[in-house]
DNA sequence: GAGGTGACTGCGA
DNA sequence: CTCGCAGCCACCT
């Protein structure tokens, strides 16, 4: 039951995501089946801010594995402290090792 | 109802 | 390697 939105959706993919691991938009929405709108995964991430449900959007990058987002977490740092809070090593905006860190919905869950 | 926006991605030069 | 362009679609005003 998605009352709220598609957004849910993304939601809960995003919460699924094991601590120290990261994935991209393209992965979520390609699981999602919206890999063309790759965009509205990162707009999800927005909107995720404004709802009360947990979702931890630092553990969702780019393709390039690059903090894009950052900027929307309140400090430019945070999003990178909080990465680094769970093993993952982040350097000059980017994910550190990103293929081994990343983390695909598609295979993990299915 | 219509227009504008964007936390992306892929491809070409 | 970097830079630029076009497509994509749900949400907001």
């Amino acid at each position: 039951m998605r009352n709220e939105s598609f957004f849910d959706d993304v939601y809960e993919v995003v919460r699924q995501i094991p601590r120290g691991r990261v994935t991209s938009y393209g992965a979520i929405a390609s699981y999602l089946g919206m890999v063309r709108s790759s965009r509205m995964v990162g707009y999800a991430m927005n909107a995720a801010h404004t709802t009360h449900h947990p979702v931890p959007a630092h553990r969702v990058v780019n393709r390039s594995g690059l903090l894009t987002g950052k900027h929307h977490f309140g400090t430019a740092n945070l999003m990178q402290q909080l990465l680094e809070n769970e093993g993952v090593k982040v350097e000059d905006d980017k994910v550190i090792d990103f293929k081994k860190l990343y983390w695909d919905p598609g295979v993990e869950l299915g």
